[in-house]
DNA sequence: TGTTAGCACTCTAACGAAAAGAGTGCTAAC
DNA sequence: GTTAGCACTCTTTTCGTTAGAGTGCTAACA
């Protein structure tokens, strides 16, 4: 119980019990260590050893007869003072070399790669979660008369997010003051955020390009609707099949919670939501995940920013009895990638 | 083994098994069949028709000494001819009434919003599958300078799919290039299909507004590629965590293989690809359907038209043993809704 | 004092026999 | 043509029993 530090040997043993418990699943022996790791030590010095790591709360015994599993605390010392020496070398990024190359000028585009890729590293699930941002400002905003009284409103904030919107206008709106009221727009609303537009005066407008009231109202909605669409939080999963693979989510009904979890932007968002991490990685393990659900699984998790506006969350969710070390290889390469994208693209 | 009529008692009692089995999931048998739709018969009598049923391959017995099961046979004279006479009762659909009422200008929004309700009202997951259109024509294109060598390409098709990309442009190409780019696209290329347009000499348009060829090449791409994107298939489905509330899907390894052709947008292509439906609905019981993995499974969908340039399919997947009924009302208010919204819009 | 061998003990997983239950098919009576 | 009765079949559940893995403890060893 006592919360003294652990001996060099103890931590070897913990190690070697992490590593082959995330390798094979199963409850791990004395024996196992013994003969696998080779540390010249028997199985009988490494039970005692075991036993004391177990009385120090850094591992679970199934039952009284089976092999040691590692606790929560027993994952978290793992993560925070065996692992970091080994972060480096397990880089075998190859694969990704080619991935991130190609040319992406979207945001969005670059955060679906990122996600995607890492799920394919990884094998576990990737999430993403851009977080809400009030203080994004326009970029551009473009009116195209379309036919028959539809126009097309597209609007590009500040993060590079795009959004469009089809909208039925009156039929008495003529392609011209649309195009007039397109520069208008631009002219009231580019560099203002969506607060201050709230503020604006209507009737400014309607004044200034000589239409009635009631027919630019729609375009004014459809302006702020993808508006609010692109400071919207938004979630992304990819390769929530890969969360299946690993026995843990063999019972139907922990498979079918997770399903239910995954399926929950807003679970996601929770889950995912630190945005105090400043350049480091969130590692959630286990219990420390406050929704009980998730009490099987760890979470990895990084931010970036994008000059200082958006912030968004990337990470990976999985079991608990995941491989840390790869997770947190693979995330690093992402999120320098995200970054270096970020910054070449060079948003004022 | 004949493959004679039914006699009106033998299609009383299929009706009545194939409906106690689409509510319990258990195999029925006499007993509960003459007790529940109490059709003044004996259990021995009901046993005897069973058997016969059995004989005409309508049933199928799991084992020995269980009850029976509907067979593929058995679940298609059930929709074929004992089902119609319902259809109109079952549907109380009040609940979506005022779903689809809200306006909606865009295609794919409608699809979505459709399919998210389909999936709502019959608890099982809802696919919708756009077919891919070669003969889409341009209805509008639009080009915004955006900031350092940045433009954005909005394309708008006949069929109101919109698609957008950014792409990055030469630093020396002036806004104004791009504006009159903006319009003589819009002169050239409004109305033309993709085949057209790539058979239009770019030196023409290079000359036209004449910049250098290699600048404008960017953006040329991007709009072919965003007129690639809306007529490209696209598969949708929603409410895939449904899938798993139903018993046969208790087994984690069916549970696996079905995500896995959830997830795989050819599988839903293939299985709901069926153009030739001209108004009616196309119904795939177990090994109806050529995909091995579905043998499980039914599929009900039916396709809509979009003045005949764009055809869709959407449906629902789900457990052979499905509510037909209730999946067959829902399906046919979905789709007149889809057709009047799309009418009303009045695309040329 | 730390390490190891040996052994009894505990718990699980796997196997199999037995019992319970559901449903049938068949025969004979109505 | 319908039904009651009964033997039969097959599955599911239950309950021991066994084999195996791994431990904890004790005693011997270096």
């Amino acid at each position: 119980m006592a919360d003294q530090e652990l001996d060099l040997r103890k931590k070897i043993i913990l190690k070697a019990i992490v590593d082959d418990y995330v390798s094979t699943a199963e409850p791990v022996g004395s024996r196992t260590i013994a003969k696998k790791y080779d540390m010249g030590l028997s199985p009988a010095t490494i039970r005692n050893e075991m036993a004391d790591l177990e009385d120090m709360g850094y591992l679970i015994q199934p039952h009284t007869s089976s092999g040691r599993v590692p606790s929560d605390k027993g994952y978290r010392t793992y993560v925070n003072e065996l692992l970091n020496t080994d972060i480096k070398t397990v880089t075998n990024l190859v694969s990704m070399q080619s991935y991130l190359e190609k040319k992406i000028d979207e945001f969005r585009e670059l955060i679906h790669v990122a996600s995607e890729m890492l799920s394919e590293i990884t094998k576990y699930t990737a999430v993403s979660v851009v977080s809400a941002v009030d203080e994004l400002r326009v970029k551009a905003i473009q009116l195209a008369p379309l036919e028959k009284a539809k126009v097309l409103v597209v609007v590009v904030m500040s993060n590079d997010a795009i959004q469009n919107k089809m909208v039925t206008v009156d039929a008495g709106l003529k392609p011209d003051d649309i195009l007039k009221l397109s520069k208008v727009l631009n002219d009231k609303f580019v560099g203002l955020s969506i607060s201050n537009i709230k503020s604006i005066n209507i009737n400014d407008i309607v004044y200034l390009i000589g239409a009635e009231n009631l027919s630019i109202l729609p375009i004014i909605d459809g302006v702020l609707d993808c508006m609010n669409r692109c400071a919207d939080s938004e979630v992304y999963h990819k390769g929530e099949a890969n969360m299946f693979m690993h026995p843990e989510f063999g019972d139907i009904d922990k498979a079918k919670n997770m399903l239910q979890v995954l399926h929950s932007d807003d679970k996601l968002k929770e889950l995912f939501a630190n945005a105090n991490a400043d350049g480091g990685y969130i590692i959630k393990i286990g219990s420390e995940n406050f929704t009980e659900d998730m009490n099987d699984c760890a979470i990895i998790s990084a931010t970036y920013n994008i000059n200082d506006t958006c912030v968004g969350t990337i990470g990976v969710i999985g079991p608990k009895r995941m491989n840390y070390a790869k997770v947190i290889s693979a995330l690093e390469y992402i999120k320098n990638k995200i970054n270096s994208h970020t910054e070449e693209s060079g948003n004022e």
